[in-house]
DNA sequence: CGAAGTATCTTTTTT
DNA sequence: AGATACTTCG
């Protein structure tokens, strides 16, 4: 197939897809064609017969990595078996894993999520009887995973965590466990410490490119740069305007560093925008021209003006819900949309729950991308556990979850007692538990001896069937069947019989996705770490993604993505900008306007703003005011509801729905 | 000693 | 509301 890039890309795209040799950095407004650059781009190379294995592709998601590769596929016509499209964290994991030895681990790794995390900083703490009156495993996870990324030091405060940064440390050492932060930092001390290994890496991958690069962090720069030093080859891709991940160390200064650190650059704009409408564009404009930190740009547009923008200000989140919904059927209908035209984005994670009811009952197909991923719903993470377990019996962390789950008598003490042992014997919590059991001095009281015993065996007895067996998920589900999962879950919510039912139709699904796994032709040499770390980097992911459903989804979560209607509930104050993050820092003010600018600029042709006059927070009634970010889009771009109705007497839109919501 | 019952607080965003 | 931590009951 033979590409004819000047006929498909713009002029400024073209230079983009084709200036392969050098430094390059493309600053891509939204919606300015950045996916179809970059993939032309590397079809491109390879066409000018550049090797597949020498090209490195980064993104931060695995919904990006997989779309890219598909749409190269799709551009060149083969299959790109040698590429290398693939998450910054997943990159750094296959390069571990490959030098594990240099790097003191033996054997297979595993990667914890935050979940784990938690619970090992817990552990930890009560290993080293550290008392805080309250411990905050989730601040403290935060701290360690700033200390390790290099972005904060010992001093102060923080000192006192020190210690247990350490256990932590020792502990994640003796699971053969790493977190998120090492998948980025091991290999960085890998490097420095064995520059052949880095050598090697300079030379196989001599193009780099990089998505989203606003959203890299300090040190996953530092690490690209190493790699991209030598060639320098090395494309970044990004717009300061969407940076949205600060919280998590993206440091759009990354820009102004890659700038100064390659001085040969090339820098290209994108700025004309192929996705909205001239009002959606010129609101979204407005929005972000009040941030001061930016690289000033336009963004301009071919198309037409296009629909006024819509307010709505329902009463409350339920009428909200009710009013996209039945929306979503109307303009269905009208501009016959399918409902996968449809995005519904929003700010928090607990907004969605409403909207979620409301779809269910108006049987309108949806699917929730972001926001609690699947894999990390709890009765997931038990299928998950005993997985684990099975793969590596002294794994203490997933012993601890399974010990109890479902009840079968064995609490606290029993726990102390296993505790005790392992310490003693410097073993783990499974082997200190065999050998309680079986020896017969042992203090443990017979009631939990024989539960124990039969959970041991259970355990045991499962690892060896799965070794011959091949099928790992038909082993899981006898072994759910034994231990009764089903009855547990149900007995759970004795109230609602069929939440429990879902809940196990939640671990079926599991299940489901684990056959399919272990079915893919990719995955037939892989191993049971293989699959469980898959589980943790991929985090987000539904088992199906399906077309024709409605999206809803996080801002954070939609970036990259656009729909021809976006709804966009709770525009209210401390919602967007939302009321922790400024607290927290008031200088988070711009990172939440950007993020208003992500979810304005998803929309192709019809958006509808909202925010109630009250919303339930927390089980408890508040009075809501619009955000103030409404104030910033220029008036005239609004309509009311009604598109036939012209807003010939409009004095003040926003003063007089104002007082109508102090009013009542 | 473990299970059931009660009080309390929360998650903003994610690899 | 729902999960977690703490308290009391069998």
């Amino acid at each position: 197939m033979k590409l004819h890039l000047k006929e498909l890309l713009n002029p400024q795209q073209y230079r983009g897809a084709s200036i392969l040799h050098g430094p390059l950095l493309i600053i891509a407004g939204a919606g300015s064609g950045k996916t179809r650059v970059i993939t032309y781009r590397i079809a491109n190379m390879l066409q000018q017969g550049i090797a597949q294995k020498s090209i490195l592709a980064l993104t931060f998601t695995n919904k990006a990595a997989q779309e890219m590769e598909q749409r190269i596929c799709a551009h060149t016509g083969t299959p790109a078996r040698q590429l290398t499209v693939s998450t910054f964290h997943a990159f750094g994991l296959s390069i571990i894993q490959r030098h594990a030895a240099k790097l003191g681990y033996r054997g297979k790794l595993t990667v914890f999520d935050t979940q784990d995390i938690a619970s090992l900083i817990k552990e930890s703490a009560r290993e080293i009887k550290f008392s805080e009156d309250r411990l905050d495993v989730y601040g403290i996870a935060a701290h360690f995973s700033r200390i390790k990324s290099g972005m904060a030091s010992w001093e102060g405060e923080s000192l006192r965590w020190k210690k247990l940064f350490h256990e932590y440390q020792a502990h994640l050492k003796a699971y053969q466990a790493v977190d998120f932060d090492d998948l980025i930092s091991l290999p960085i001390s890998l490097f420095t410490s064995h520059p052949e290994v880095l050598e090697e890496y300079q030379e196989r991958f001599q193009y780099i490119l990089v998505d989203e690069f606003q959203d890299t962090s300090r040190i996953q720069y530092t690490f690209l740069k190493m790699i991209a030093q030598k060639y320098r080859n090395i494309c970044v891709v990004g717009d300061d305007d969407q940076s949205i991940y600060s919280w998590r160390g993206a440091d759009y200064e990354n820009i102004s560093s890659f700038e100064k650190d390659f001085p040969e650059v090339i820098e290209i704009k994108l700025e004309q925008n192929y996705r909205s409408t001239g009002t959606i564009l010129s609101a979204a404009n407005q929005v972000i021209a009040n941030n001061k930190k930016r690289k000033p740009k336009s963004l301009w547009t071919g198309e037409q003006q296009g629909h006024p923008l819509r307010l709505v200000c329902p009463e409350d989140e339920a009428d909200e819900a009710a009013f996209i919904a039945s929306k979503i059927r109307e303009l269905k209908y009208a501009k016959s949309l399918r409902y996968d035209a449809f995005g519904i984005l929003v700010r928090t994670n607990a907004l969605m729950s409403t909207i979620e009811a409301e779809l269910l009952a108006e049987q309108i197909p949806y699917t929730v991308s972001g926001g609690q991923s699947f894999f990390a719903r709890k009765e997931v993470k038990d299928v998950i556990a005993y997985l684990r377990i099975l793969a590596q019996p002294h794994n203490d962390l997933d012993f601890l979850r399974i010990i109890n789950t479902p009840r079968r008598g064995l609490g606290k003490s029993t726990i102390e007692h296993i505790r005790h042992a392992a310490d003693e014997g410097g073993s783990s919590l499974f082997s200190a538990a065999r050998q309680l059991v079986n020896s017969e001095s042992s203090r443990l009281p017979d009631r939990s001896k024989q539960p124990l015993l039969e959970l041991l065996d259970l355990i045991e007895e499962t690892s060896d069937s799965i070794r011959g067996s091949s099928s790992i998920s038909a082993v899981l589900q006898s072994l759910l069947e034994r231990i009764e999962y089903r009855q547990h879950l149900i007995g759970e919510h004795p109230k609602k019989p069929q939440l429990g039912q879902w809940k196990y139709g939640n671990a079926e699904r599991f299940l489901q996705f684990l056959a399919q796994w272990q079915q893919d032709s990719d995955h037939k040499n892989s191993s049971l770490f293989d699959l469980i770390n898959k589980v943790s980097l991929t985090g987000k992911q539904e088992p199906a993604s399906q077309e024709g459903r409605v999206n809803l989804m996080t801002i954070h979560a939609s970036k990259g993505l656009e729909f021809t209607c976006v709804f966009l509930p709770a525009v209210e104050q401390d919602i967007i900008p939302h009321g922790r993050s400024i607290e927290e820092d008031p200088g988070a003010l711009e990172e939440e306007r950007r993020l208003f600018y992500v979810a304005l600029t998803r929309a192709r042709q019809i958006l509808y703003l909202s925010y109630c006059s009250t919303r339930k927070v927390m089980n408890e009634k508040r009075t809501c005011i619009p955000s103030p970010f409404l104030d910033e889009i220029p008036k005239e771009l609004f309509s009311s509801e009604e598109p036939e109705i012209k807003q010939d007497d409009q004095t003040d839109f926003f003063a007089a729905l104002r007082s109508q919501l102090t009013g009542s």
